[in-house]
DNA sequence: CTCTTGCGAGAGAGCGCTCTCTCACCACCA
DNA sequence: TGGTGGTGAGAGAGCGCTCTCTCGCAAGAG
């Protein structure tokens, strides 16, 4: 019906014939068993590499009852919010590194509308694929316990929010602010301000959490504005405190995009950093040593993230059990900005 | 063998049961086959919703001969260098944007190693999907086509090297570069240097010839350093024309990073922009807009170069031909820093 | 020399689906 | 009434692979 003009590609039973052994012998060569003498492996091995034989996967698939394929779920918007930073591309890194070692297939859904959720979770469901990580996860997504109670393999890089029994990957958010808003304490600040993130994401929660905890340890008051992590919503909540708080001396940003667009704003404010006001951020994009001044930030461990995650899926998919929670480690980097 | 659970999941043969009718109906119900008739139709409909049946893609696939799933090839590379800009989500937008509308699922091969490489050869050649698309493609990869004389559906995202007939979309590069050159000369600049891309990608090439061209047409002389796109680069190549040329009075760079890390660059030599060098990029990342000054650039569409590029393999995927090349157009992009 | 043992290779039964072919059935016309 | 279409549904043959089961055969034991 296509105006295809496929060649017709070899089969095991033309790579049998062609070998002069049977269908299940070439299957155990080409599966690498070890139970067939080495002249028929190498009659065979020859055989594949004469007819450019490739095992055709879905056949594979049904028989086998798997697909060598894991999913990785992410809400579109996160592909949005971070189009400028490296988390989107770091996790995708990760994620395909280390399925690339497992010689697995990465396939990658971006869910965006309530019709690409309904695909998700279709495809998921389904069990097309091995198993699957979800990423920058929003909100208490039902998703993953769902798959989970289904028995498909599904990890969480990034907690998801509700106390869903579905394991998970997240880097130390409360520890890396704490480290933070300390220095900031020890380098004599006392009105300590943050922009928080969105408050309907573990990362912008823990963070908040995290700055709440160490300034009211402190005994300082706490200048709470909101954004949602991207750089318009940093310029307003630093307009914002400034408006409300004239006088605070330093900010933490929950995000580096929004630290970047603080530091815009402080100096059109006519605010000197780090003399009159310190900012640190958080995530550590590399456009942060190149901002003016260069920003102090937390930095987590992106890549690493997606690399755990991944790991963590192929080895339920291998019947292993995990922890029900890995967290990795976050650091102070110190640059100009306080 | 592993320690899963894996409850049965319903097959066609338990639909038919259920609905009282044979595995062919509920097949063609299934596929939307209009000569079925309306309370036979009704009752395979609610069997399908009692049961919770999801074809499954692997039988499917084995008879049809079809995935329905494309890959995007990218090299891992493009991931580092643009960690910090839009294009490599951009263009996993974009392909997700389209693949979601044709219900096709998106895999995403990142190729690094030299086994990577032979991994995606493998799966491509494999015919494990329907279609190919590949991006941001380095020097004359032989990959494309190879894939398109094998009769496999494949475009090329951004022109790859050397006159290979497989179809691609990209950008206007000697367009948008040509614009923002004129306009600097235009402006009185008459010392116009370039921190030029990598010479082994299409896009360091024709956005290097566009300021060739330009500047040789206005009689003015060619300051050309050489960078890889990446903020690094960049900065090494301003000192450079700085040192060459000292007399310089603008300088087109052919990505934003690198015109980022200009910018920097000359503040510290203590030149102001745009009073003393006038600066333009090239992509128009979201972090120009912040940069100090903030970045005059060439936009170009980036979703849209993953979307016609998607477009473009469906089609081949659908047997339709789609012409050789697709051009979309860039824009000079005002902002402080020129 | 027969019997057991064990190992390597083949036979064949599906995995779940699509699609062609066939057939039953019901008008409708001559 | 017999013939003719047309239409809707079922039967059944695979798609290419894996894997269990069976069997042949060589080697060692009795």
């Amino acid at each position: 019906m296509t105006g295809m003009t496929t060649a017709q590609r070899p089969t095991l039973e033309a790579v049998a014939r062609r070998a002069g052994v049977s269908r299940a012998t070439v299957s155990r060569v080409v599966n690498g068993s070890t139970t067939v003498a080495e002249p028929i492996r190498a009659a065979v091995h020859r055989a594949v590499a004469e007819l450019g034989y490739v095992p055709n996967l879905a056949a594979r698939s049904l028989v086998t009852q798997r697909t060598d394929s894991i999913a990785l779920i992410m809400p579109e918007a996160a592909t949005r919010v971070f189009s400028d930073d490296q988390v989107f591309p770091g996790i995708i890194r990760g994620v395909s590194q280390e399925l690339e070692a497992a010689d697995k297939q990465l396939v990658l859904m971006l869910a965006g509308s309530p019709a690409g959720r309904e695909r998700v979770e279709r495809y998921t469901t389904g069990r097309h694929v091995d198993g699957v990580l979800f990423a920058s996860l929003h909100g208490a997504d039902p998703l993953p316990a769902r798959l989970a109670r289904l028995g498909i393999p599904v990890v969480c890089s990034g907690r998801g929010l509700g106390d869903s029994p579905v394991p998970y990957v997240d880097v130390d958010h409360v520890g890396g602010v704490t480290r933070a808003v300390r220095y900031l304490i020890e380098n004599g600040r006392r009105r300590i301000a943050t922009i928080a993130g969105p408050q309907d994401m573990v990362a912008g929660i823990e963070r908040l959490t995290g700055y709440r905890d160490t300034v009211a340890t402190a005994g300082l008051p706490q200048l709470v504005a909101y954004g949602d992590f991207t750089r318009e919503s940093g310029a307003a909540a630093m307009r914002q405190l400034l408006a409300a708080h004239p006088d605070l001396d330093a900010v933490f940003a929950a995000s580096d995009l929004m630290a970047h667009a603080a530091l815009r704003t402080l100096r059109e404010a006519g605010r000197r950093v780090p003399e009159d006001v310190a900012v640190i951020g958080f995530d550590d994009i590399e456009t942060a040593a190149y901002t003016e001044p260069s920003l102090t930030t937390v930095r987590q461990p992106i890549l690493e993230l997606g690399r755990a995650g991944t790991r963590q899926v192929l080895r339920i998919v291998a019947g292993e059990s995990v922890e029900p929670a890995l967290i990795l480690p976050t650091e102070l980097v110190l640059r100009a900005s306080a």
